[in-house]
RNA sequence: GGGCCGUUAGUCUAGCUGGCUAGGACGUCGCCCUCACGCGGCGAAGAUCACCGGUUCAAAUCCGGUACGGCCCA
């Protein structure tokens, strides 16, 4: 056992046992051992967005703990890292940094700069992870954007057309107007905002009355296809059937009858447009109404919009409420809050346009997402109620395509001369059907020789809905089956509809089993004042400042114990404080009790002779043992976290250290063998509270083992001991019932000294403790000693009888010091 | 409108497969330079566990309802 030195220098420390602990490969997953159970992390690929966050250092701690916790445990851990790079955020960071849009450049260019933007993120956030201590094999890392990753998104595109998965197919999509793209209900925001609802006058087909409709959206006149009223709504019964005349455009639409329609909103008539929002798509459906295609790609009206082609929806609203103000058609308009759905990245309100894309068949797939939600446990549960309500209330398959530069290629090209839709085949991944043709000669079905390659790209999400795959070796290791399902699949409550959802669908389509065999969900980060985190609120921390200042073990103990899994849990400086100030206790204690063991021998086979005391806290070390495994176990990081504190700072050094103290101090006086026995006792027990808090506080437990454990236990480190097992043959009920009176006893004397305002120090002539039954009596006499030189007591009396003196709380026993 | 979650001391948070003096942190108030630690120690004060009702011998914990707040979705 080594001494150790006083100071600690958490930068210099943690970043030393970062880097041995690469060089001894402890964080590698071992692909050769098939004898360990192998345990995999589906570590979510982070979009690169610039520095690492708070929220990430929650979720990579989370991470973290687990595979730490693992390892330990004995199972060969995987825990990979990649990046998924592709999508629309970077474009638009690429097109706002260089001030240009990206069809201004040649497509080669434009990407080249996302990579650039990229990578240059990428180097942010690894240096925010690896400064967290995470405990990352870096050999699996990958970044979605490289064509050996497209690869594998391209096959599983292939693998899917073949399956029948895959359509291409003209159907109502979200379409971002800004971006000129399609996107996913996921990608869709739902933002309060204020608009204005209009009354307008529709005429009855030959007549001079009229119904009055409200709606937010007069500038979709061009594109009214009916008009709806509920059939229960007997003001409107008598019309439905009858044909109506559509404002400023001359043409009629029928008055249908529909339940969906709230009689109580506006004025319970509604128009029903091309699309208005998804519940005119629905009605269209339902009714075979027929489709005006009034918007275009770039927001603009289309020809369809008569006198109002080439506006911009906002441009063509205003000129539709002037025209119809100066028709006498608009009775009034009121404001009203409403919610719209924007793009998720740009935040520009989204359209229904109707466009050929294509699409991914999840719909039939719901069943089964539920049912295997429901197979597998989910911490904390009620979470899996997030993915199956999800699931349930998609109304439209996946739309997979996009029409952007920064993504995975759909590889498919299309026969000029017949329009045969030509697929990759799986030897020709990677592809770019841009930049070349199929490998055909000619046309399987005309034999022409022109092909027109797929424009529109994947999702992003495509790239990262395979990773429980990808991690565990698909497509080129044949026994990447052995790492499928993954154990344990962590998501964020924000993104369980997207991460969690489309990896289920995924492979549930790819190979017809679940992707992954638990889940693990983290809450937001919240600021400090329990709002969401943002910088113009003033409540953001920076993830690297907040390492730098306070280090990895620090920081860490607040993503642990901040509040229960899966809670939002806000970001308190005060945690972070309070986890630096029990690593300077841990670290004061341990250098305390290698001092108190300088001339202890680990390896020493004698019996200890052990005392109430060490009987007491033995046992109760094992109960806690047991009780922070089942948390780590059940993913309860929070509870671990504080059981282990409490105990060493409390249990351990409060109270034990100091009862011993005198012990250790004067074997002489005590006997050796006694002086031996708290010393084994010390001994394990810190070992014991290294070990429980190496998962989370991994950088000081190792350089704490290294100086007193390593010779004695013998692991190169502490990160690869075997996590202890709970031992029933060192549980004694009756020592810790005994010792818990004995504590007891010395709380009360030191509360009489606190109450008569005297030093803890300050001597006691004599103390007569006086017990109601013999029982506790025995007890307080086993550590008489104990007792006595702890509190400075210079005779000490222990008698049966009844109450005399302060009452020892909650006990039938009595003291009565005289100082 | 629907779903899920929350409402615990001045502040933040745990506990919620029913039974503890309701745990912890920050803050507050006393006392103490006790030979590891004042980034410390010993003590103390502070909570009708949102509200109403029910089940039970027993509810912060289970059930129903109300109010307020959050997230997601229509």
């Amino acid at each position: 056992m080594q001494p150790m030195p006083k100071d600690y220098n958490f930068a210099e420390i943690e970043a030393k046992w970062q880097a041995q602990w690469e060089e001894m490969g402890i964080n590698r997953y071992d692909w050769n051992d098939k004898i360990r159970q192998p345990y995999s992390i589906d570590t979510p690929p982070p979009y690169p967005s610039g520095e690492l966050h708070m929220g990430n250092v929650l979720n990579w701690t989370y991470f973290d703990m687990v595979a730490r916790y693992k390892r330990m445990q004995g199972f060969n851990v995987l825990f990979p890292q990649g990046w998924d790079c592709h999508g629309l955020g970077i474009e638009i960071q690429v097109e706002k940094a260089r001030n240009i849009r990206k069809r201004d450049v040649p497509p080669e260019q434009f990407r080249e700069w996302c990579i650039e933007l990229v990578d240059k993120y990428i180097g942010m956030m690894k240096e925010g992870i690896l400064k967290l201590g995470a405990s990352i094999d870096w050999s699996t890392e990958y970044k979605t954007m490289n064509p050996d990753y497209w690869r594998r998104t391209q096959l599983s595109f292939v693998q899917l057309y073949k399956k029948g998965f895959m359509y291409q197919g003209t159907h109502p999509v979200n379409w971002c107007p800004r971006d000129e793209t399609a996107i996913a209900d996921a990608e869709v925001d739902h933002v309060k905002k204020e608009g204005t609802l209009h009354y307008i006058k529709f005429h009855l087909a030959g007549s001079q009355e009229y119904l009055l409709i409200a709606t937010s959206r007069p500038e979709f006149i061009p594109a009214c296809v009916a008009v709806e009223v509920n059939p229960k709504d007997e003001r409107y019964s008598k019309y439905v059937g009858r044909k109506i005349s559509v404002p400023l455009m001359n043409r009629e639409v029928t008055i249908i009858a529909d339940e969906a329609v709230d009689p109580k909103f506006g004025t319970g008539a509604m128009q029903i447009c091309t699309y208005g929002d998804k519940e005119d798509v629905k009605t269209v459906i339902k009714h075979k109404l027929p489709v005006i295609r009034l918007i275009n790609q770039n927001g603009q009206i289309s020809e369809a919009g008569c006198k109002y082609a080439g506006l911009y929806v906002n441009q063509a609203r205003a000129a539709i409420v002037k025209d119809l103000t100066e028709a006498g058609l608009l009775e009034k308009s009121e404001k009203i809050q409403h919610e719209v759905g924007v793009c998720d990245r740009c935040k520009t309100l989204v359209e229904i346009l109707e466009v050929k894309q294509w699409f991914m068949k999840t719909m039939e797939l719901t069943a089964k997402v539920e049912e295997n939600a429901n197979a597998i446990p989910w911490y904390p549960d009620y979470m899996r109620n997030r993915l199956i309500d999800w699931a349930k209330a998609l109304d439209w398959d996946w739309v997979i395509s996009r029409q952007r530069l920064f993504a995975t290629p759909i590889p498919v090209w299309t026969c000029k001369g017949c329009g045969e839709l030509v697929v990759a085949e799986e030897s020709w991944l990677p592809i770019d059907p841009k930049l070349e043709g199929p490998h055909l000669e000619k046309c399987p079905k005309c034999g022409g020789k022109d092909f027109q390659g797929e424009q529109d790209v994947m999702d992003t999400w495509m790239d990262s809905s395979i990773t429980c795959a990808v991690h565990a070796g698909w497509p080129d290791r044949a026994d990447w089956r052995h790492l499928f399902p993954a154990s344990i699949h962590p998501s964020g409550t924000d993104i369980i509809r997207t991460w969690a959802y489309y990896l289920m669908v995924r492979h549930l389509a790819l190979f017809d089993e679940r992707p992954f065999n638990s889940v693990l969900i983290n809450g937001m980060v919240l600021g400090a004042d329990g709002r969401k985190m943002s910088k113009s609120l003033k409540n953001y921390a920076a993830a690297p400042e907040v390492l730098n200042k306070s280090g990895a073990d620090a920081v860490r103990q607040w993503a642990a114990g901040g509040g229960a899994t899966g809670s939002d849990i806000p970001y308190r400086a005060q945690d972070v404080e309070y986890g630096r100030r029990f690593l300077v206790k841990l670290w004061n204690a341990s250098g305390f009790a290698s001092n108190l063991l300088a001339n202890f021998d680990p390896k020493s086979i004698t019996t200890p002779d052990y005392q109430l005391l060490d009987k007491w806290i033995l046992s109760k070390t094992e109960n806690l043992t047991k009780k922070v495994t089942e948390s780590f176990e059940r993913c309860q990081f929070n509870i671990a976290i504080e059981d282990i504190r409490n105990f060493t700072w409390h249990v351990l050094c409060d109270f034990y250290v100091e009862a011993v103290k005198d012990r250790l101090y004067r074997p002489e006086a005590y006997g050796e063998a006694n002086a031996a026995a708290a010393q084994r006792t010390l001994y394990e027990v810190l070992y014991r509270m290294l070990q429980l808090l190496a998962p989370v506080i991994p950088h000081m437990t190792e350089e704490i083992y290294q100086y007193m454990y390593k010779d004695g236990k013998g692991y190169p480190s502490i990160q690869v001991s075997a996590w202890p097992k709970f031992n029933a043959a060192l549980i004694d009920e009756a020592a810790e019932k005994d010792g818990d009176l004995v504590t007891a006893v010395m709380s009360e004397i030191r509360r009489d000294k606190a109450e008569n305002k005297k030093p803890l120090n300050a001597p006691i002539q004599n103390l007569t403790v006086t017990a109601k039954d013999e029982a506790a009596a025995q007890a307080i006499r086993r550590a008489e000693a104990d007792i006595k030189a702890t509190l400075k007591i210079e005779a000490i009396t222990i008698q049966t009888g009844s109450a005399d003196g302060r009452q020892v709380a909650q006990y039938e026993v009595y003291i009565k010091p005289q100082y």
